[in-house]
DNA sequence: AAACATATTTAATCTAGTTTAAATCAACAG
DNA sequence: CTGTTGATTTAAACTAGATTAAATATGTTT
């Protein structure tokens, strides 16, 4: 547990604002709250645990640097992957209503970390209806990756499924620009994929190794480039619900 | 589509101030807020469509009477159940940040439901605290329980799934009442049970009796009893999540 | 009560993905 | 450059659950 406390963070360039900037304008005052609320960064070693299964938690995170994972264990020591998290997302605010952590987080390479206090989210709720909307939507539209997830996971077949969460870390990169001619790095294993798909490293190493032969894929160096994303658009079924999002219905920013 | 309005629906019972009611109490203001956003209850027969993936979302709706469940069709026209809806349940949430709905929603029984328009979520954010803490809170418990179907999904058994999903839904009908003596009524279908947990019907037979067999639980007329809770919480490792919710941190009612 | 439609059970066969294990490959420290 | 560690690939044997289909059971309508 070896969280070394950054004491170079900029106070000034707080994750949260510019996390949350990329979506809304934000006002003057909920700038002013955000900046408030965020400590200073943490640093997180390949394979530490942020937190564990019944760890209460104090913190919520904006990932500035580096992927994580949240996961389960079964008894029989299997683990199951449930949310893959990159940089810019807001983690943890699945377990804000419980007293405590439902699972477990853990980087899956080395990681910045800006926490703020759980707590926080009470502020938010009281004096930035606007944040409010946005930190719903944010939680929302985890909801739905999740939804998808288990349709891949009940239904579909061990290749549909790697199509379809290629696809989905795709367009999450998208995003915040880690997408590049169709091509981005992929710290996690194949381990990792299994696990989150439901599926043995075997079959996935047969899956991805299928897929390429088809010229669906292609991957080197830890990097992986869709080479046909319509085929495996309909391959998976795959639905990028950043597109749909509306947030007309915002209410305004609070003046 | 045969929605017939109630007009027999009391006004003055209202089904949204019935169901927050029971985790929290409501000011008077919270109340009246309630009481605008809510309109008419609406009738659903079985296996009526409330509405389809693509609809434009008008409403959400408080389950008053009768199981529902929101489900994904596949391109081979292979069915996920992606949750279950009970009495007392607030639908919809999870299509706010959307444009158009994510998934299908339909009635397995006949059912009573209370809409109120969408945009009332945006009306409460701006009023009140409190209540947008509750609904909140009720997402992410929905949230959470999805992850839970994840873990099953990815990484158990036909019998481990099928003992996860009648605690489940013993925990959620204990909540209101549904369960007397670990027996409750269950109106899904052998083929709804499979398209929830990812099985056939023949393996939901199959597993069925299998725990019947074992003494785990038995079945007749639509009724399921859980003979061995416990036994059946160690095979499937479930956790009950309305357990452990914390609404301690709740801003306090507005006056 | 008879007739029909719908659900469940049972059984036989088949297959996608698991399990296990060995071989190959890649990354990196010394 | 070499040895070590971890990740990926490949292959053979196995199995849980799918598929298909027929037999019962249950419930509803007339």
């Amino acid at each position: 547990m070896s969280k070394l406390d950054n004491k170079n963070a900029q106070p000034d360039s707080s994750c949260l604002i510019e996390k949350l900037s990329q979506f809304i304008d934000l006002s003057g005052v909920d700038k002013d709250l955000l900046a408030t609320l965020e400590k200073s960064s943490q640093q997180f070693d390949r394979h530490e645990q942020v937190w564990g299964v019944d760890t209460q938690l104090e913190n919520m995170y904006v990932v500035k640097q580096g992927w994580l994972i949240t996961y389960t264990i079964l008894q029989d020591g299997r683990r199951q992957v449930l949310e893959l998290h990159y940089p810019g997302d807001v983690i943890g605010s699945s377990d804000i209503p419980f007293r405590h952590a439902t699972s477990n987080l853990m980087a899956v390479e080395p990681c910045v970390l800006c926490p703020f206090p759980k707590s926080a989210i009470d502020v938010i709720f009281r004096e930035s209806p606007r944040l409010t909307a946005l930190i719903f939507t944010l939680a929302m539209i985890d909801k739905s990756i999740n939804l998808d997830r288990i349709r891949i996971l009940g239904r579909m077949s061990a290749r549909e499924r790697l199509a379809h969460i290629l696809l989905e870390i795709h367009s999450r990169l998208s995003l915040t620009g880690g997408v590049s001619e169709n091509q981005y790095r992929l710290p996690l294993s194949q381990f990792d994929l299994g696990d989150a798909v439901g599926l043995t490293n075997v079959s996935v190493s047969n899956g991805l190794t299928h897929l390429e032969e088809d010229g669906l894929i292609s991957r080197s160096k830890g990097m992986v480039e869709l080479k046909n994303i319509d085929r495996l658009t309909k391959l998976s079924d795959y639905i990028n619900r950043y597109h749909e999002v509306d947030i007309s219905w915002f209410p305004d920013a609070s003046t």
